[in-house]
DNA sequence: TTTTTGTCTTTTATCCACAATAGACAGTTT
DNA sequence: AAACTGTCTATTGTGGATAAAAGACAAAAA
């Protein structure tokens, strides 16, 4: 096979959604713009709805027939984008047993093992060396860096650089910026989530990224803002596996950010810092608590 | 065909200026270390220095016959790796002719014009990206960001806060360690190219790429030191198109850098600031001053 | 006139094949 | 015993083929 359809299946998915909302779909291009797929994609989704009767389809008419059932969806696993696949695979190999720091990584047994060609692990593998955990020795093989302490004290190293001068242009935005009105949405959420933290504390990672990435936007430099990659994703297959005491370093950290956003309102550069560092403190300490 | 074999030409060029020097080739595994290749690439050429009857070789014995003679050579054209020519021949493109911000980029057309395939120019992008100057559409095409004065502004804002933390922890050195040797070659260089300006100014661009690179790599932090790659390609291009005073601007710079070599010598950080910061200062006026 | 559709072309994502290169192992020489 | 060579296998680098997806353009409809 060449390319794989998860495009389609992930578009039709989400176009069956929308036929619980209507009884008449829109234009083939409208409908691409809501989808985010191109027209060509939309006519094959449109084609595959007709076959499945779940609409009536002649040119501009497409009315809906009956509303989805279950067995109409595409299965969830096959419409992951295979680079997705890739990285999960990946991860779990390097996080999970027998990954020593300096292992060799193969490409054709990564392949293998994965069920798919080279050619997209090899790329996966040049995307991903820029986050320091891989290196390549060229005609030759992969070696793992691993992560080890050394590589989460660099990486923690830079971070903090970055956000302090980040969190330092936030304070200087124009009262008008919208990056205000996402402030204040995310710090909405922080007071929803601690006031039912027991059920929800689960939610902290995604916020969390969205917090810092956020401020790190602010600092309008594309190396800062591209820097917050790896930091995402260290912290995501971080917390995958470290879940350890999380309903409390959630908290704790949710505490920390609301003390930060408020040091952004007050304007007032020193305390921004002061509230910056401390919680970027424990955020390493957390981060390092985790290895070995 | 399927893989180059520019690893074997240039092996083998290399090799031919090895028999000027004795009457018998070593063993395969020691020639293979000195040459950084393979004994699968040794045999190789020995195998084709036995056919051009260079040497005569049975076994352990390796005799050489006669000197090399220019023709013996391949030409230096091949040796180059595809990636390197890939690389030269996009810069060409997006900083020679009509290479306007938002640009498509087209792998294909990309490739045809290079006369290659269309995997290694897709790999090549994928590296290249990591410097901030593309941008993938996935499923799409590329858009080229373009060297514009925000770009530039972006990589020396990150440059200065790397560079400055970099050379805190060089004065911090402990006076045994093995960058101080390499500080005082540094700094014996840059006399002796400074004492005749005149001949040899251009050779300041490989010297400042050393000497920055020793500064950052004292860091220890593989983030710090990775960021240098995208410093050196950035201003070996642009030393390639801005030439206007070169001598001038090559001089002031070697002056600022032996005042920061010396500040980083006395060991006070305060100094070590001053004289850094001067230096980076102008190094982004340089820059700034070759866009538009 | 503006938007939509039908049709067609171009480009990307992916697999596969094959030469170049690396690397492993056993037998041979020093 | 240690190092080297002969031989063989495994892996990487690269071009080519093909389905999926994007996108261009003219004709049709609003």
């Amino acid at each position: 096979m060449a390319k794989q359809n998860t495009v389609f299946k992930d578009a039709f998915n989400r176009c069956l959604k929308l036929l619980a909302e209507t009884a008449t779909l829109p234009s083939e291009p409208e409908l691409g713009t809501t989808l985010g797929v191109s027209r060509t994609t939309i006519r094959a989704i449109l084609t595959r709805m007709e076959e499945l009767q779940l609409i009536a389809w002649d040119k501009r008419t497409k009315v809906v027939l009956r509303q989805p059932k279950p067995e109409d969806y595409f299965p969830v696993a096959e419409t992951d984008s295979l680079s997705d696949i890739i990285e999960r695979s990946f991860m779990r190999r390097i996080l999970a047993g027998g990954a020593e720091p300096g292992m060799q990584i193969n490409e054709l047994e990564l392949a293998r093992d994965i069920g798919t060609g080279t050619t997209s692990v090899r790329e996966f593998l040049i995307r991903f060396s820029r986050f320091g955990l891989i290196e390549k020795r060229p005609n030759s093989h992969w070696i793992l860096k691993g992560f080890t302490r050394e590589f989460a004290l660099e990486l923690t190293e830079v971070r903090e650089m970055f956000e302090l001068r980040s969190a330092a242009s936030f304070v200087a935005l124009p009262p008008d910026h919208p990056a205000w009105g996402d402030l204040d949405r995310i710090e909405a959420l922080h007071h929803e989530i601690l006031a039912d933290i027991d059920n929800r504390y689960k939610e902290f990672s995604e916020l969390d990224e969205r917090f810092h990435l956020l401020v790190h936007t602010s600092s309008s430099n594309r190396f800062i803002v591209d820097f917050y990659d790896i930091i995402t994703i260290v912290f995501h297959y971080h917390y995958q596996w470290n879940k350890a005491n999380a309903r409390e370093r959630n908290a704790r950290a949710l505490e920390e950010h609301l003390d930060y956003i408020a040091a952004l309102r007050s304007g007032d550069p020193a305390r921004v810092e002061i509230a910056c560092r401390a919680h970027l403190k424990s955020a390493r300490e957390t981060l390092l608590q985790s290895i070995q």
